[in-house]
RNA sequence: GGGUCGUUAGCUCAGUCGGUAGAGCACCGGGCUUUUAACCCGUUGGUCCUGGGUUCGAGCCCCAGACGGCCCA
């Protein structure tokens, strides 16, 4: 048993060694059948003296989280997916030579079985009292420290099996995330929406105003895109009669990363036919409600230290009068092209020769009113120029009836009615493919077989976005996407460098 | 891109004025048959992010860089 070596790895893999001459080091045959909250909620209110005088028979497994040896008797803890439970080994229980490889071949971060009877501690704590221990996986790596567990953040997301093992609260937040997905599936589901999955590599990237990611066919030898939205695809099937359809899946954007922006994200987006963007808006306030109340059990969240209530009717202000609102400027001096590019000036935004009216109000929107957005709150009536896809408002040319919803500052879904004019359509393709010549890397690609679709004839449709990984930080109060993206994208990860 | 803080043992972190590199946990050995982050005793373990510079001497000061966190654009 003696080792000069002190290196904490060596120890473990010499243990495996000892393992193996023993047998199977790594075996499949052992079947747990309780789980620790099934034990605590069954027998935890149990006295001392009736689980002594009724054994009950357990066998549980679990990765060994804390060892207290005590000579010839120890507590572990373990850990199963449930939660933890304590073990009560004695050498008198599991024999002389059990003992010893429980005492010198056991760590933490192993994955043992016991089987036993339950009792209760002197302390009152709910333990199965072992009459075989077994270790069923031996972790060649130590756990982060026991107590402090693990703090770094680079290091929980670049090993996120190990924050997953050690952090619960880490566990908490990708479980409310699967239930969140749940909730959005049947609320969709119940109401006839059919669920469908369409390409995520394009010939043409388009549907939103990003820059994508290309690859390479080999066998066609063409480019092709990584998505950036599923929109169009989704459109073509309105156009081919599903007239409620809805998609949950990942889109790619080449862009940076930062705390609200990882280059792969989920979105909700779902289409109806013969609907507008009101009855989108009224929609959206149904679900967030149903979701609350699924995933949170309420009306209301705590979100970076606040309450944000979506109990009430979410308010809904048109672009114009929130940046009118929160800058203090005249609606009337806004709506002025020119004098609305030298507002955007005043406030520092680089203005680009080729923006007119409808882009500069959006930037000068994002860069004063959409941070202070923090009740839901809809914004509606948004410049046709920077919305190629929606419909044309009927009270105003240079407006859309779409809307966005911002929470907590952060824009959450997009949504709006559709434009469903073939020639329109091919009218605002030819801008964006315009503005694309000119060097906007975020402009549109001219989109024919979108157009042929839309030439047999959509019916009308109102379609929206939703960001599921902003909904999981608002649900889980995460300020970084990170901390809700299971395996997010770091600096340093990429395979080749070229 | 700018600002700012950080990088020291497997993990969590100290490190004073520039003078031999520290603690807790983990690991190794010993003790302990109802413990609770068990405890007690004794060990082991270091590319102080990298490269320069100043200095008799640098974890610490200076310069450059890498990586990361946070804030801002």
């Amino acid at each position: 048993m003696s080792d000069d070596s002190r290196n904490e790895a060596e120890q473990r893999r010499r243990k495996l060694g000892e393992l193996r001459c023993r047998g199977e080091a790594y075996p499949n045959t052992f079947r747990r059948e309780d789980l620790a909250v099934d034990l605590a909620n069954a027998y935890g209110e149990l006295s001392k003296q009736a689980l002594a005088e009724t054994p009950v028979e357990v066998t549980v497994a679990g990765r060994v989280m804390l060892r207290r040896v005590m000579g010839k008797a120890s507590f572990i803890t373990l850990e199963d997916p449930s939660g933890r439970i304590q073990c009560y080994v004695r050498r008198d229980d599991v024999g002389e030579e059990g003992y010893a490889d429980f005492r010198h071949l056991w760590d933490l971060g192993d994955i043992a079985g016991v089987r036993g009877t339950l009792m209760k501690t002197n302390t009152g704590e709910l333990t199965v009292h072992a009459r075989e221990a077994g270790l069923l996986v031996k972790a060649l790596r130590p756990l982060p420290e026991k107590h402090h567990g693990l703090a770094d953040r680079e290091l929980r997301y670049r090993h996120r099996h190990l924050d997953l093992i050690v952090n619960e609260e880490s566990r908490d937040v990708f479980r409310i995330r699967a239930r969140l997905v749940t909730a959005l599936r049947r609320f969709f589901d119940e109401r006839g929406y059919l669920e469908v999955e369409t390409p995520m590599m394009h010939p043409i990237p388009g549907g939103a105003a990003a820059r994508p990611f290309v690859t390479h066919h080999n066998a066609l030898d063409t480019n092709l895109y990584l998505r950036v939205a599923p929109e169009l695809y989704l459109k073509r099937l309105v156009v081919g009669g599903f007239e409620r359809v809805y998609e949950i899946n990942r889109c790619f954007r080449n862009e940076g990363l930062s705390p609200r922006h990882n280059p792969e994200f989920t979105t909700v987006e779902f289409y109806q036919a013969f609907a507008d963007y009101v009855d989108l808006m009224d929609l959206t306030e149904e679900l967030l409600r149903e979701l609350l109340q699924d995933v949170a059990g309420g009306t209301s969240i705590t979100f970076e230290g606040r309450e944000i209530d979506f109990g009430p009717a979410i308010p809904r202000r048109r672009m114009t009068t929130a940046v009118a609102a929160e800058t203090g400027i005249a609606e009337a001096d806004l709506l002025d092209e020119t004098r609305l590019g030298e507002i955007a000036r005043g406030m520092n935004i680089s203005v680009e020769p080729d923006w007119g009216w409808g882009r500069l109000l959006m930037e000068v929107f994002e860069a004063r009113v959409e941070a202070n957005l923090v009740a839901p709150t809809f914004v509606t009536h948004y410049p046709l120029e920077v919305s190629p896809l929606a419909r044309k408002s009927a009270e105003d040319p240079r407006l859309t009836d779409r809307f966005e919803l911002f929470v907590a500052g952060r824009e959450i879904a997009n949504g709006f009615s559709e434009l469903n004019d073939p020639e329109e359509q091919a009218d605002r393709f030819a801008r964006q493919a315009e503005l694309k010549d000119r060097g906007d890397l975020e402009a549109m690609h001219y989109d024919k077989d979108f157009l042929a679709a839309l030439e047999h004839g959509m019916p009308p449709t109102a379609g929206e976005g939703i960001g599921v990984d902003r909904l999981a930080m608002l649900l889980t109060d995460s300020s970084t996407i990170r901390d809700v993206v299971l395996f997010p994208q770091l600096r340093g990860t990429g395979g080749d460098e070229s």
